[in-house]
DNA sequence: GTAGCCAAGGTGACAACGTCATCTGAAACC
DNA sequence: GGTTTCAGATGACGTTGTCACCTTGGCTAC
């Protein structure tokens, strides 16, 4: 029956088409192999397998398994950056209330895929040991083809980080959306990654992380008020 | 010159001796891998051999990889144990000196040894979608047996919080130090991985990690003092 | 319409890895 | 002195990422 119906509806598909559909296929395999069990669990020959291919047909479509990762990565910046962007623009929010959702949405996408949050987080090369300036580098280098993973990827986030520091600006400021910014995206990061890695919720650290947001959001919005 | 050397003090060694003395070159042989390439850089077969045995000899001291990289970062808790633990009954510093100092120990480990700071918060199992309570649960589950790899590593990070908390309660006093010491934990891991990720020293968001922390310890001196 | 092109995908192979079963030799013990 | 025990060596196995090579079927130029 299966066969059937993909017979059916196997009909008159053109190769870009078919190309594109696999591509999206293996994204899809790869991004729930991910949920499921983290950056070690996506193989390329399960990948291939879920995707109705065989292990090789990835490198068709990328460089090889960072490449494909790192592609699963950049669209989880671009549907938080989507998130972030609605709550900014929803005329019926305040701007406080805008930007705790932001930050709750943040530490939401940590609470539910984990090993994607996770990856958020991680420098697109993964090579923590060369500080250097940090993402500005990776984006002069990668700037130019666009369609690179880790272009791609940088630019991503940087969108997320832009519809991020407009709501932030609403609350203090121009002058310190920066480094305020800085702080609460800090913030939040390290209290969901905090959670995830079992930190809080102990007999040592108790709260919740709705709390730990409430109370860095009004005491950035205090201090933001005195300057 | 090396190999006569170690002949001369290699007589008389009883086989306990030994043991040790291998089970320390294999933590250190991992913790130098771990610095140089991460997590995926240690491998068994190159351990041994930097630790002068071949690839299944770590079998006998642990229980498989995971084992010797969860006794790497027990090792590493304790050294921030001890760091935070000298900061805080030194004399000559106040309580917000001791903080701050705290948290900047805290991100200089994220600097110096980035890989190892990134396992230092990553689930013992590293099973991140399984929340549950936390390291509780895992205190709960492993806490019968000392001397388990596990067990081990969340009673050291365990140690490092208390000292931790203990100067926070001084600064927020003991009814909020739960609270606000999650806070501040969260905020310098956050700042800590942020930087590590790339993604603090950009154009977007400029801050150092010391102005972060500064505010931060501001931020919260202020709202402690008002409750 | 047909010949050639080209890219998606299949297949075999390779090295590296974690892990285990088995063996060996020497220290430890009675 | 014989036995036990355990650190370590060794061979083997399954899995993985990756590459070179091959096949096949749409696409394009004439």
């Amino acid at each position: 029956m299966t066969l059937s119906t993909e017979c059916m509806m196997a009909v008159m598909v053109t190769r870009a088409e078919s190309a594109a559909v696999t591509r999206r296929a293996l994204l899809d395999a790869a991004a729930e192999l991910l949920d499921l069990g983290g950056p070690e669990a996506v193989t390329l020959r399960e990948v291939g397998a879920r995707a109705g291919v065989t292990r090789g047909a990835p490198y068709r479509h990328f460089a090889g398994k960072d490449s494909l990762l790192t592609a699963v990565v950049t669209e989880g910046w671009e549907r938080i950056g989507d998130q972030v962007h609605a709550l900014r623009t929803d005329p019926a929010l305040s701007a406080s209330e805008k930007l705790r959702g932001a930050l709750r949405a943040l530490i939401g996408v940590g609470r539910d895929q984990p090993h994607l949050y996770q990856m958020l987080f991680r420098r697109p090369g993964h090579r923590p040991e060369e500080l250097g300036e940090g993402l500005d580098r990776v984006r002069r280098q990668l700037c130019g083809p666009a369609g690179d993973p880790a272009a791609d990827r940088v630019r991503a986030a940087g969108r997320f980080q832009d519809e991020f520091l407009a709501i932030v600006a609403a609350l203090v400021g121009e002058r310190n959306t920066r480094h305020y910014g800085a702080l609460l995206l800090s913030g939040a990061h390290g209290i969901a990654d905090m959670e995830l890695s079992g930190h809080l919720g102990t007999d040592r650290l108790r709260s919740t992380t709705d709390e730990l947001v409430d109370t860095l959001v009004r005491m950035v919005g205090d201090a933001g008020e005195t300057t």
